[in-house]
DNA sequence: AAATTAATGTAACCCTTGTTACACAAATTA
DNA sequence: TAATTTGTGTAACAAGGGTTACATTAATTT
């Protein structure tokens, strides 16, 4: 048994479908970067999120992007699970975040151990239900927040899901997350570094509060 | 058995699950306007809906709503069912658009009929799926459109759930569903009228496309 | 019918956000 | 080290959308 299973899924699954998993499952590493898949793709596998963060994104037809939000350890994608059933192609984009270990869990399982797993059950309702809350938050943020609300959010929401607290990203690439411009995200950044929330350097930010 | 079930929901089920839903359902009629439930409420009992539409609101800490997506006829609510596992409060309002019927399960069978069923656990997965992609749509439009775009594209589903074609709403209902002011949508209904795209009446609004 | 209320049209103005343009500094490459 | 690329700061301006104010017209109430 892959201690990292147990370490994070331990308290959830039985000891059989510990073991089912740790059968089937294999263990994946991807480094800060790596794009896990794209819109328009078909699943092949489902993660179970052990260490790291995948973001998750939506794109236009332009490819104007949007971030929707973070997975994070004891995490599985909630688009993967119904891709997987309807064999649809993906809505959405995964990149990792930050360096991630994850296990890879054939498709084919989900609907064999839906059926024989109750905790397995509980644990994909589970997943559909954080993510439905977390796209009702992204839209509480782009419909009801003004951009400096929003970019502060981001911020904060960047920093806990990295590693040491620094948000390492320039101007620009915040801009496309937020799907705005660079200049307007300058612009939002300065302003709360002279409200004393943040500070600025070359390449990354400091929250202050 | 009910008629309407085996007509809605006869090809999803198989029949002891009709059975069953026969049984401890209640059939429910709602008029149209009828507040099914509001954020913050626990939930009671799952819809599944046979006839007529329902409007799925959000609403932030001042009141501003903001429309997510309609039911229809085959639809249930995700949120309902994920707030049943977890007996956590709603975070959505529900009202119905047109007079409506329904069959309400109480919320225990939920997770009986997941471990007994395929077709529900299809069914539920497959509810999952279809409302976290309307929430997709939603946030593509709020992210990626301008008003002029939203509004049309927002004109147009309602004319589809409505049962002649009209859309029956005041420019403040609709500035209300779209999270602005009424005198924005005025402007750009009449934009969207001088374009040919629609006709304007008091309390009504037609599509000519 | 007169008065009141509800719905719509529209002008004028302001604020937020988006765009263009360019300066400057830090990092990287030649 | 010089040249180039990348990242940031900022000004000036444009556009979209939100606000206030008020007129007009249709429906409802008295």
């Amino acid at each position: 048994m892959i201690q990292e299973l147990k370490d994070n899924y331990g308290h959830l699954f039985e000891n059989n479908l510990l073991n089912e998993i740790n059968q089937v499952g294999t263990f994946k590493e991807v480094p800060e970067g790596f794009k896990m898949i794209s819109i328009g793709e078909y699943v092949k596998a489902m993660p179970l999120l052990i260490s790291g963060a995948i973001k998750i994104l939506r794109e236009d037809n332009d490819g104007d992007e949007l971030l929707l939000y973070f997975l994070e350890k004891g995490d599985t994608c909630a688009m993967t699970l119904t891709c997987c059933l309807g064999q649809t192609k993906s809505e959405i984009k995964a990149i990792a975040e930050t360096d991630a270990k994850l296990i890879m869990i054939p498709i084919q399982k989900m609907e064999e151990w839906s059926a024989k797993y109750k905790s397995w059950r509980n644990f994909v309702f589970e997943s559909y239900h954080n993510r439905l809350n977390e796209m009702l938050d992204t839209i509480d943020s782009i419909a009801f927040l003004k951009m400096d609300e929003r970019l502060l959010k981001y911020l904060i929401e960047k920093a806990r899901v990295s590693e040491d607290g620094f948000i390492r990203n320039t101007h620009q690439e915040i801009a496309y997350e937020l799907h705005t411009s660079r200049v307007v995200i300058s612009r939002l950044l300065k302003k709360l570094e002279n409200l004393g929330e943040i500070k600025l350097h070359r390449n990354y930010i400091t929250l202050l509060k």
